[in-house]
DNA sequence: TTGTAAGCGTTATCAG
DNA sequence: CTGATAACGCTTACAA
């Protein structure tokens, strides 16, 4: 490995000079900082960033950590904070996995954005009191150090179920997520209070798990009950399909019998016959927005917490009734 | 922060016996240890991961990188990586962009699987001739410290245009990928083969780029020639879905006047109508065969270059003629 | 069994 | 403008 030192021996001069020169400092003459550069290819010089990051105490590296690689994998909000990091001159790795949780204090990373079930609020916590900077957007906390871009779920969830009713719909299903999910969650309590606020309404929830498997139990439940058109708001689109795939080879027909909604708008949705009705957002604004606050919070200049705004996607999924 | 400097004292003892205590060395008493131990956790000491790696020149970190995160193409494939260097106790982490190639040289990765474009073979080989250890998925490349792990295209082309020929089609299309794309060219190769070898058939490649637009422009190519059933290779699924985008509101059927095969069997060619044939393989086993040979490249235990199997996956999307 | 000390490659302070 | 030199936190001979 070639080190400043072997690039001080060969240009005749000294290692600082050498450090100095390499970091464009007006103190070294322009001949010499030439001379130093051209020594520094030649070689194939590469900076140790484990030497640098240990004196700077930063790496310029930021972490985005998901639950898992599996599914839709974020694509789109992964590339917006992405271009975002890139612009600001900060790289970006994605990490998933309990293990890689070290690289945060054991100081691989400037900061992280946090999307992740498999921490606990007060592992975050421990962090941010140790002084590493956080951006999640899975959970409410507050700490100085951390701070929530969140999706707006309750409004989602609220344009979903109006839309079920606007279309007369008179007997709703609601097909939760996991319990403990933060956007299931919020969503579950705005989808309630909506159908509150209308009046006499047949509902009834049906536990889910944000996956295809529950959406198919979900739907085999309604049809076991079936007594007339139903409408169904499951809490993510993944959970709508597994109810399109159950019904299949079923007499019972999705935008006629049975009406779904969803939420996320992912792109398999669609291409799904009839086409899903859901919520919708940018992911790659979310991704960016994110991406933003948590340099602003690394840099010290007043970051803040931020909302993503939702909106809803009508499809053949939904019919009047 | 805390460093073993101020567990040695507060434990009494020497920095070198709390870094033998740390890192479990027999060396030291049990007694003593504890003691260590007990600190540790009471001042809440976290390793410093740019002095452990200055020391040791490793990080126990291996990027994986990635042309673009959009599109939900990779998510098993990392995933089977993951699990993979989990087992062996090594990190994951997906990079993507020109800039993110700095961690590989400046030593914050202790190896690289490349699945992007945006790496030259010379850039690669540079690496490699520093000492490097990586495995590429998108190319050919020899040197003692690369390794190969590439999907078996020319085998999943074959199976395609035999497909074809054996569904009685005598009018043959390809749409292609990139120029410069390793996957597209060897698929192309094996295609041209297939077909050379049976024999006088109709026969043209359309260029295209693996994304849907270039699907929809061949559709529109293909309508405009249109003079009886013709079958058609799309050099991957995303194509093949922007096919059936741009034949949606047109007199052209898919499986009826146009016959349609994919490769790659992403998820959604399952929810298409009518089904699309493709050519399938594991990605998580690509992912954890890929991860497993650059773990013996790293330790220095014989690794060996790879392939990927495929098979065929029949669909409505190709009917007999 | 424990302590001393050198060194990993940088940066940055202080003299010259 | 340039050069010594002391850190940064950790590992690891070698000494005691």
């Amino acid at each position: 490995m070639v080190s400043i030192k072997d690039i001080a021996k060969h240009a005749g001069v000294s290692i600082s000079t050498v450090s100095y020169a390499l970091n464009g400092s007006p103190k070294v003459t322009e001949e010499t900082t030439k001379k130093i550069l051209a020594v520094a290819k030649e070689l194939n010089y590469v900076p140790n960033a484990a030497a640098r990051t240990l004196k700077k105490r930063e790496t310029k590296i930021i972490g985005a950590f998901l639950t898992s690689f599996e599914g839709a994998f974020y694509g789109d909000l992964l590339q917006g904070m992405k271009e975002e990091m890139s612009k600001r001159g900060y790289d970006l790795v994605i990490c998933s996995g309990t293990k890689s949780h070290r690289m945060l204090p054991e100081g691989f990373l400037d900061g992280a954005i946090v999307l992740d079930r498999m921490f606990t609020d007060e592992e975050l916590l421990l962090y941010a009191n140790r002084g590493h900077k956080l951006v999640v957007l899975d959970r409410e906390l507050r700490h100085s150090n951390i701070v929530q871009v969140l999706l707006d779920n309750k409004a989602g969830a609220t344009f979903a179920i109006e839309y079920l009713l606007r279309m007369g719909h008179k007997k709703l299903y609601v097909v939760t997520g996991p319990k403990g999910s933060f956007d299931s969650g919020q969503r579950l309590q705005a989808a309630r209070q909506t159908v509150e606020r209308n009046g006499p309404l047949w509902y009834a929830e049906i536990p889910g798990n944000f996956n295809k498997a529950s959406g198919a139990a979900a739907a085999q439940r309604i049809m076991d009950e079936y007594d007339g058109p139903a409408a169904v708001f499951c809490l993510n689109d993944e959970m709508a399909i597994g109810m399109y795939n159950a019904l299949k080879d079923t007499p019972y027909r999705i935008g006629e019998h049975i009406h779904v909604i969803g939420f996320d708008h992912i792109e398999i949705s669609d291409y799904l016959q009839p086409r899903l009705a859901s919520i919708d957002y940018s992911e790659s604004r979310w991704g960016a927005v994110a991406a933003e606050q948590l340099i602003k919070l690394i840099e010290g200049v007043g970051a803040e917490h931020e909302r993503i705004y939702v909106s809803l996607v009508e499809g053949e999924s939904v019919k009047q009734r």
